[in-house]
DNA sequence: CGACCGTTTGAGTGCGGTCAAAAGAAGTGG
DNA sequence: CCACTTCTTTTGACCGCACTCAAACGGTCG
């Protein structure tokens, strides 16, 4: 029995039993590997499979007509991807390795199971769905209403407490795999632009560089121009059903 | 009994039974009013109910440090809002009242029975709420990668397609309560460029203006500037629980 | 009729985009 | 180990979309 990446991550916020636990465990049975760059999931296929991220970085994104990209999320080891699946038998976005990843994937009448049989599991990740969702508005208010320099510094807090989340040993630096480019796509900026504010956030002594790490030097200055809110720190499962 | 509004919706999507009809049936046994222009529900305080939109235009939002507003989402008859209270002890958004509207209150402990004794009402309203995310998606993409017309054609496409669906009868006009801040607000811009905006949309023919109502004289043009994808046409939740 | 709110218009500004090129880094194959 | 390609970062000059500020206009409700 493989132990359970996403069970690990639920555990964080309630306590499971036994069956509960290798209810879980099944997800994770099957083990793909991708490499860096490579695409896991297109928008438009098939893909009746949701996603667990065992290890690495990736991301989903969409893109548009003018070939312009946006970044809708980066996804790290423990999240749940592809949950659009639950609503949508074809890909609404398209999903890539940011690094080298391992993904577990499950199919929806997996999902079907737990509904049925694991109320308190189906209720966790109803909870954690909508913390996800929570973070997305976060996002298009940043995209919506701040300045350049206040996304990116947005995009680096929020990775460096998810990272935490996990890790919780982590101090202020950590690897960052994403290229300007990218980095642009997620905040909705060119790379150039991208270029200027990383330099001037090094420039205002938050953060610091080398070769692919990042060091937040000033996080709570950082957090301020970013206007970040750690949602994660205020998740409240109480209601969902008891262990059965 | 009140019929339930929010049943109806799911009805669209399949069919449900008489026991499942009841338990919906009584999320909206209370009804609150609210004026036009009224909070319903400020970011921060306790809000451990989520609301069912009865009639009437709402729409969430969050306000900046440096006070400027950003609508997270319009809501219409027949939505199901405040979901981040699956999440959340306290609200992460806030909700007003666009026109008059009435909302039907319910607690967290009734989700916690839907999802113990209703799995295929508990499965529905996840696939609900992974078709909003990829609503708020489509958003995200709309405020990080296209222009200020695009954006304001995606919100007037995607109200006119959204009313439809409650009334298929409906035709390329509409009443549209916003005003033209609002308008700016839900789309990242600035009152002012949003009439200059609008004035250019109805300049190009695709939409046409009087008192507060609202005509798409060209969907097909308009939905092509605003990169639109009808998701809801797309729902597919046959992966749902059978009806006990 | 006057007060208030929303819309419209104009003039000027600036943030972030575009285009282009050079300098580093990191693979890749001989 | 080096030559070569390719990707990424950095820098500069210029441009334009959307913002700011300000004022006039129009509708609506006391």
């Amino acid at each position: 029995l493989t132990a359970s990446c996403f069970g690990e991550r639920l555990e964080h916020y309630l306590p499971l039993t036994g069956p509960d636990k290798a209810a879980l465990a099944r997800l994770e049975e099957h083990q793909r590997l991708y490499r860096r760059g490579m695409v896991i999931r297109r928008e438009n296929e098939r893909a009746p499979e949701f996603l667990i991220i065992r290890s690495g970085w990736s991301a989903s994104y969409v893109l548009l007509q003018d070939g312009s990209r946006q970044i809708l999320r980066l996804h790290l080891t423990g999240d749940l991807v592809g949950t659009s699946s639950a609503a949508f038998a074809h890909a609404t976005e398209s999903l890539m390795a940011l690094t080298d990843v391992r993904v577990c994937p499950f199919d929806r009448t997996a999902l079907r199971h737990l509904f049925e049989a694991h109320p308190r599991i189906a209720a966790l990740i109803f909870v954690i769905a909508q913390a996800e969702r929570a973070s997305l508005t976060d996002r298009l208010a940043s995209l919506g209403r701040t300045s350049a320099k206040s996304r990116i510094a947005a995009l680096l807090i929020d990775t460096l407490i998810r990272l935490r989340l996990r890790n919780p040993e982590l101090g202020d630096a950590f690897p960052f795999p994403l290229t300007q480019e990218e980095i642009g796509d997620a905040t909705g900026l060119t790379s150039v632009h991208v270029n200027r504010m990383m330099r001037a956030l090094v420039e205002d002594g938050l953060i610091a560089r080398s070769n692919s790490h990042l060091t937040i030097v000033d996080e709570r200055r950082l957090s301020e121009i970013a206007n970040y809110v750690n949602r994660h720190a205020a998740i409240d499962p109480s209601w969902v059903p008891p262990a059965s």
